[in-house]
DNA sequence: TCTGGGGTCCTAGGACCC
DNA sequence: TCTGGGGTCCTAGGACCC
């Protein structure tokens, strides 16, 4: 039999602003999308206001006003490296460690002797006490109850953040507590069919034949409702599988009509790509560029996306910024007022791993000159610099009105101590 | 005025092959 | 009127996740 502690911190974000603006303790605080467009992450009172995740800003500028909500724009730089921590501490107290996304964390606990229920609280304990970031722990015999146990143990207060369903008589108790919508892997699209069948509760899920899920749910749905009966479906991985696309893209501050202002911000986006790439080794045969309009318009519509091959692997800028604005040039149409823009770098493969085509050789003076890239671009934030467009007008920047102060860069020589 | 960004996996359908 | 039957590979789009 397996065990899994799924670990998830608390509201990620604000508690990584609250540990550097302990001010924010007791209030409610959001966290801004990256063009501070909507709420993309809340702390518990401000959840109790009842701001949803992923609204926009402009829905609840009264309530904020009112009750003194505090406002962050998101730095992506700190939570990255308070994730680091966080998942530092998991792999220094758990046999074997998964990550999952930035702030949640699969343990494999399968054949532990020690009781569960206490190890869960000790690793609750430690991550609070190296990292100040407060976590839930739920504990299952597969990843999709765990999950299960981990919103159970985050919303009631008897259970004191940690929830144990191993071999548990509340299991059943526990599916049925939970709605459909709220098990992993079921969104908003089966959650209507599933309720259109008269089928409203996790437990309900359990109880419907095999053949029919596969039907209205496909292989994937299959393997949810086995999960949820307790045959571990979905295994632990411990080595993290390697990227196999990566992607950077913006909403626009205001409109861009011109091609200038699109060349100038894919330009950056392929740029901070390939640089995320070459760190981590990778290598990519084609890109994607996408540009759109704003959907929310009324306006007509256009949002275009086109492929181009590269001449051979490569993670270097100049050729994935040529083959970027390439594929801009194909798309682009005049008369449209675009909002958005994003570049995919695709068919990422390990750049060892790769060989070179004899007839297609990058240019080896090339190199030097993407280390300096990237220099000058870790000083001084992406897109500092720029291939061949420095200097245009920067028409397409997104808007950060409440950006925190960039404790990254000093924070960590702070040790970081909570009661 | 104002609506995020970055991923994965599966499936359906077309192109092409024998 | 009737006009094979498989394969494979690729891509677009849809579902999901955070």
């Amino acid at each position: 039999m397996t065990v899994y502690a799924l670990v998830d911190c608390n509201n990620f974000y604000v508690s990584c602003e609250r540990v550097f603006n302990p001010k924010f303790e007791g209030h409610p605080v959001i966290v801004l999308s990256s063009n501070d467009g909507c709420a993309i992450a809340r702390s518990n009172e401000a959840k109790e206001l009842g701001i949803k995740m992923a609204q926009p800003l402009y829905q609840i500028t009264d309530l904020v006003k009112r009750h003194n909500v505090q406002v962050v724009s998101a730095n992506f730089h700190l939570y990255s490296d308070m994730s680091n921590r966080v998942m530092q501490v998991l792999a220094d107290i758990a046999p074997s460690t998964q990550q999952y996304s930035i702030d949640e964390c699969f343990l494999d606990l399968t054949g532990m002797t020690a009781d569960l229920i206490e190890f869960g609280r000790m690793a609750k304990i430690k991550v609070q006490q190296w990292t100040g970031i407060p976590v839930g722990v739920g504990i299952a015999e597969t990843k999709t109850l765990a999950k299960i146990a981990n919103i159970i143990a985050k919303k009631s207060t008897k259970t004191g953040g940690v929830l144990n369903l191993v071999g548990s008589p509340w299991r059943n108790k526990a599916l049925e507590r939970t709605k459909v919508e709220d098990v992993w892997g079921i969104g908003k699209q089966f959650t209507k069919m599933l309720n259109r069948n008269g089928v409203m509760t996790a437990l309900d899920l359990t109880n419907q034949p095999d053949g029919w899920i596969r039907k209205e749910m496909g292989v994937v749905g299959l393997k949810t409702v086995r999960e949820l009966r307790g045959e571990d479906c979905i295994g632990f991985d411990s080595i993290p599988q390697p990227k196999k696309t990566t992607m950077v893209s913006r909403s626009f501050g205001h409109t861009v009509t011109n091609l200038d202002d699109l060349i100038n911000a894919v330009t950056v986006f392929a740029t901070t790509a390939a640089e995320e790439i070459r760190k981590a080794n990778l290598v990519s045969s084609s890109v994607s560029v996408f540009i759109g309009t704003n959907p929310f318009s009324n306006e007509p519509q256009y949002k275009p996306l086109q492929s181009v091959e590269l001449p051979f692997a490569t993670n270097n800028t100049k050729h994935i910024v040529r083959a970027v604005i390439r594929g801009l040039k194909e798309i682009y149409r005049e008369g449209f007022k675009y909002k958005k823009a994003g570049v995919m770098l695709l068919d990422l493969d390990d750049a060892d791993h790769v060989a070179q085509s004899l007839f297609d050789r990058p240019d080896p003076k090339d190199d030097k000159l993407i280390e300096a890239f990237d220099q000058i671009n870790r000083q001084q934030g992406p897109g500092a610099i720029n291939f061949g467009t420095t200097g245009q007008p920067y028409g397409w920047r997104s808007n950060s009105a409440y950006r925190s102060p960039r404790y990254t860069t000093e924070w960590k020589s702070i040790p970081v101590v909570k009661a």
